[in-house]
DNA sequence: ACCGTGAGAGAAAGCGCTTTCTGATGGCAG
DNA sequence: CTGCCATCAGAAAGCGCTTTCTCTCACGGT
């Protein structure tokens, strides 16, 4: 009883067209799919058809015959975390303008999780964007041939040959640190990130290579971190160095930072100098505004969409892409205090 | 050669492992489903075979025989709000627990486009959650039975016998109105959302409820909106006005209220009392940290997913569910000045 | 020795489509 | 009038699975 007695269109199937009709299933596949080898009345006929039933295929049963399912699967280490939401946002819309859609999952900084969900979420699909995958690169390595078409984001593609879109947290860094230089800051605190993390690493490299070019700079190591509390536990650290800038690892450890600074009556940039890093939508909110290396996350999704999107019409993987960082002059960074 | 040639595990089907492991198709099938009629000594045979093949049944086969596909679809007004972006997270990690995937859509606001993302999203899934959908109560109510299972999130089910799950912003406003009042003041503005939103009505009807109870109080509505610009933009007006405190209609529009009105130099509580609604996780980092109604918008997401369970299960939609925010006092709310 | 029984494996149907293959029809050249 | 080709519709195969149905075989009871 359940099918045929169902009075809602859903669960129609071709042949209920087909039958209401009075053509066969090819005829009415061939009219829903545009083909032209149909005569007209009969297409018209059919046509109504599938109105009058509310009729469209099942997606389902067309993505199993066809072998392309028109959705992809996005796996971001972190959903609450405005960097990869501003990106999936951008990969979402960009794909949806083609037509296809996505599938999302949070790995939770799980570095187990990841690899299973990847895999899983890939099978349901005809591509996978990986956003920071944290897993070393030997086991990336070995997965991608499975998970190809496949597309990197802010990860080096290092050994693999991968399609990758990122931002150069190298230059982003080596910027800010120019910036504070010229600022006349000698003594500069680091608040990392996750070590395993490439975007910290080549924060740290952009920091060595300055230092070696600077001998007169001082750049600290502090405990850091990658969200609000982080920045906000690293205050007491901060205000008892004699640090006259802190460059945090992003925007969120910033904002903690600044937060628990003005608390303890810490006057920012009076006495203290603080950047971020990505120019989340809220950096220029803070009181005061945030300096910051702005990376253009949403175009770094679209980005990541048109890789995808040139992969699954099976061109070849077009050039790494990096987006270099543009340091945007707010209120957060200010002359290094005259007395240290 | 395509298939056969491919070194990859992909494309394996169940019909290589079968004849890997000299068995039919149905002991595999039998096998991988974990069906105890099979002779111990084949299914271990089967499983080695599966497991050299680095096999795993597809899921889009499957879906189509098993009539299910472990797929729900969310879609969100906006993916850039932290609102959507919170309850996406709570209720893909009560997916994932499930085990089951998240398709997820941004209809950007757009009411147009809502109705038919949701449509085609739906019919690649199971169920779909609609949070905070834009479109008026008879569209909504003649799309639920198409849509169904479906849960709601944020929106009053009115005619409309669907499960939903929302947050109680009379009951919020009301609260924050209280708080305000308690600290003196009696000219408040109000930035108000959208005025076709439901939780912007919401809000109103407890300011007006509110205004009824209280002759002394008075409300002014000034020009508001969603975001930060909106509540920037809003800063000349209010400083012009005589109020003493400003309910922004969320925390987005309170934190560009803020930091415009920190530009002026208009001190915040000193000079007026700000506070927001949802309590995101940045409302305790501003400067000074927000007053806000806080709503569970995680734990949100969470149960719209157990309600969508319920149903998918066949379960009779549960009783609706509503949050009631607690108010958060923070250090943008304040005693009314002396001097009006 | 016979039949009923039940366990366990394979054959086959079917999920809802697309597409190739096959067949019928009609027009037109020879 | 015959034969050939083009045109277009239907039949059927097949996408990769699950599950029902069917069959075989060994076992035990009488």
């Amino acid at each position: 009883m359940a099918r045929r007695s169902h009075p809602s269109s859903r669960g129609r199937t071709i042949s209920d067209v087909a039958e209401l009709a009075g053509v066969s299933l090819s005829t009415v596949s061939r009219v829903m799919n545009g083909s032209t080898t149909v005569d007209a009345a009969l297409a018209e006929r059919v046509r109504e058809a599938a109105l009058s039933l509310n009729y469209t295929a099942s997606p389902l049963a067309r993505s199993l015959v066809l072998g392309k399912t028109q959705t992809v699967a996005v796996v971001v280490p972190d959903l609450a975390n405005p960097v990869f939401q501003g990106m999936l946002r951008g990969l979402s819309s960009a794909a949806a303008r083609q037509n296809y859609h996505v599938l999302v999952a949070d790995s939770f900084e799980n570095l187990e999780e990841e690899r299973v969900l990847a895999v899983e979420a890939r099978r349901r699909c005809d591509g996978i964007v990986l956003c920071a995958p944290r897993m070393p690169d030997e086991e990336l390595t070995a997965l991608l041939p499975e998970l190809a078409p496949v597309v990197l984001i802010n990860r080096d593609p290092s050994p693999a040959k991968a399609s990758t879109v990122s931002a150069d947290y190298h230059s982003g860094m080596q910027q800010l640190l120019e910036h504070l230089y010229g600022l006349g800051h000698r003594r500069i605190a680091y608040l990392p990130g996750s070590a395993a993390a490439q975007s910290n690493r080549k924060r740290l490299s952009a920091i060595s290579e300055f230092a070696d070019g600077h001998p007169d700079v001082m750049v600290t190591e502090l405990q850091g971190g990658v969200g609000f509390e982080d920045g906000h536990a690293a205050a007491d650290a901060v205000a008892a160095s004699d640090d006259t800038a802190v460059l945090a690892f992003n925007d969120l450890v910033a904002m903690g930072l600044l937060s628990a600074l003005s608390e303890r009556g810490v006057r920012v940039p009076e006495d203290v100098s603080i950047t971020g890093f990505d120019d989340i939508p809220f950096a220029r909110y803070t009181t005061p505004p945030l300096t910051t290396a702005s990376v253009p996350i949403e175009e770094l999704g679209r980005q990541a969409w048109e890789r995808l999107w040139a992969l699954l019409n099976g061109q070849a993987p077009a050039y790494n892409l990096s987006f270099g960082p543009l340091v945007i002059t707010r209120g957060s960074s200010g002359p290094a205090p005259a007395a240290a």
